[in-house]
RNA sequence: GGAGGAGUACCCAAGUGGCUCAAGGGGACGGUUUGCUAAACCGUUAGUGGCUUUGCCAGCGAGAGUUCGAAUCUCUCCUCCUCCGCCA
């Protein structure tokens, strides 16, 4: 959610960073209306309020002096009507501007690159060498079911498309691969880990910005629940309402979850692999910060996310989404994208951003800098580190041998024991 | 799921319709005293949100209601505790 003040005092300023997101800014001016009304009905309501208390304050004396107040009463009476009358307009004000706030995207960074869509995103850099093969390179569902560690057809059983079943040597990997990045990054990285629920209310969801504009890419449960698409709704809302110690800034949290989406808008894309599924298991990123700092923050996040590929020896490269394919909630980010042999490309595997203070306003995120200054809103960030799944298929690519196996890379000798999965063990 | 009990500020807690625009204590912070520490004494301590900001309005778990007036009365909900049932 944006400043409903910066709306008010700078709507020239809104529109035109919004517009380099193809947003619709007649809502803008619309805000500014309904703006006015309600600040119109507020101090007509406090007004009538300091009225009401001077003349009960003046009932209580007269009463208690034996005296007739049975005029002041009437009129008061009638002021509290009023009152009531005001309040109700003011709420469903309220609930109008709120509905159009919860609309408008975040503001992207000064130095975002502007642009349409993804033709405009910008490569920051790239890691590793791009492996070449004597013999034309699997995709990574191929290996997986010959080698007997993933199948797509048990899945279909249980759930349907868009689910897997690991087993064996691949269930453990898996494991291994969340393990090892955890290790990494509180051992490594100063992130502290944390296991959080995944079934969440809609108020954490409107708080990290996926409600209520994206209620068709969840998985909605009965009881008011929703199953989290990312640990980031759970883990930034651990702090929900909560004016956090200057001197405990920067909160690391890194954790793991299972998440969960829909992939409403993506029917017939991805529908081979496990590059696309309702359920997937990521290690998420999180931090809460001084405004300040945030932007270094986000450089040493990024880092902190690539480090693993790094570890595993996974080719990838650095891109900077623009203006045009930036989410909602975020001011800039940084995609990581790591190299998949059998399609002769880059794909996403983290997504590194900040969001400044806009999930910390809506989910009411402060700090306060020593005892008697006034609290401010943090700015959070988070990044995958990484989608586990797609480090899995990344691993079987770009690992894989002529007959069939998969050299696993070493970092991960610790947790598996092993050097290759092949279809004889 | 059933039956009870509770929720007041950083913590404990008083408060059953107007002398409470929330008492008292602890803690914390500041000061006096002291060679230093402790003790004692004095003082400060409601954080926050909003507005047309010397001020005003809101706020006692949340929301609604009754009333001229609600921490206090009524209703709904949430959370926690105890017991019973069920369960990994």
């Amino acid at each position: 959610m944006l400043d409903s003040k910066l709306l008010r005092e700078n709507p020239k300023k809104v529109m035109s960073a919004l517009k380099n997101r193809q947003f619709d800014t007649s809502l803008i001016d619309k805000v500014a209306v309904i703006d006015k009304k309600w600040r119109e009905a507020v101090f007509k309501a406090e007004t009538l309020k300091k009225q009401r208390n001077e003349n009960s304050k003046e009932v209580g004396k007269l009463k208690k002096e034996g005296k007739a107040a049975d005029d002041l009463l009437e009129k008061t009476r009638l002021i509290g009507d009023e009152i009531k009358k005001i309040e109700e307009d003011l709420g469903a004000i309220e609930v109008e501007l709120n509905q159009i706030l919860f609309q408008i995207p975040n503001i992207p960074f000064s130095s975002v690159p502007v642009g349409k869509d993804e033709s405009s995103n910008k490569e920051i850099r790239k890691w590793g060498n791009i492996p070449s093969f004597s013999f034309k390179p699997k995709a990574h569902d191929e290996i997986g079911v010959a080698l007997g560690i993933l199948n797509f057809k048990e899945a279909v059983k249980l759930s349907g498309a868009r689910f897997v079943v690991y087993h064996k040597l691949g269930a453990a990997l898996e494991r291994a691969l969340i393990s090892f990045m955890i290790d990494v990054h509180t051992k490594e990285n100063g992130y502290e880990e944390v296991l959080a629920p995944v079934l969440v209310k809609a108020h954490s969801l409107l708080g990290t910005g996926q409600l209520p504009k994206f209620e068709e890419d969840l998985f909605k449960c009965s009881d008011d629940f929703y199953l989290i698409p990312t640990a980031e709704v759970s883990v930034t809302n651990l702090h929900r309402d909560e004016i956090i110690d200057y001197k405990k800034l920067p909160i690391k949290y890194c954790s793991y979850s299972p998440c969960f989406r829909r992939e409403a808008g993506s029917y017939g894309k991805d529908t081979k692999g496990i590059i696309r599924q309702h359920q997937f298991n990521k290690v998420e990123l999180v931090k809460f910060t001084d405004p300040a700092k945030s932007y270094d923050e986000l450089e040493s996040l990024t880092k902190n996310a690539e480090m693993i590929l790094q570890k595993l020896n996974l080719p990838y490269r650095v891109v900077e989404l623009c203006t045009g394919d930036l989410g909602f909630s975020s001011a800039r980010t940084y995609d990581i994208e790591v190299w998949f042999p059998s399609e002769g490309r880059y794909r996403e595997i983290s997504s590194c951003s900040n969001f400044e203070d806009f999930q910390a306003r809506r989910a009411g995120i402060k700090f306060k800098k020593d005892a008697g200054s006034k609290p401010e809103y943090v700015h959070t960030l988070n990044g995958s580190g990484l989608a586990v799944g797609r480090t899995f298929a990344a691993i079987l690519e770009n690992c894989q041998r002529e007959d069939g196996a998969v050299l696993i890379p070493q970092i991960l000798k610790p947790y598996l024991g092993i050097d290759a999965i092949s279809a004889v063990y």
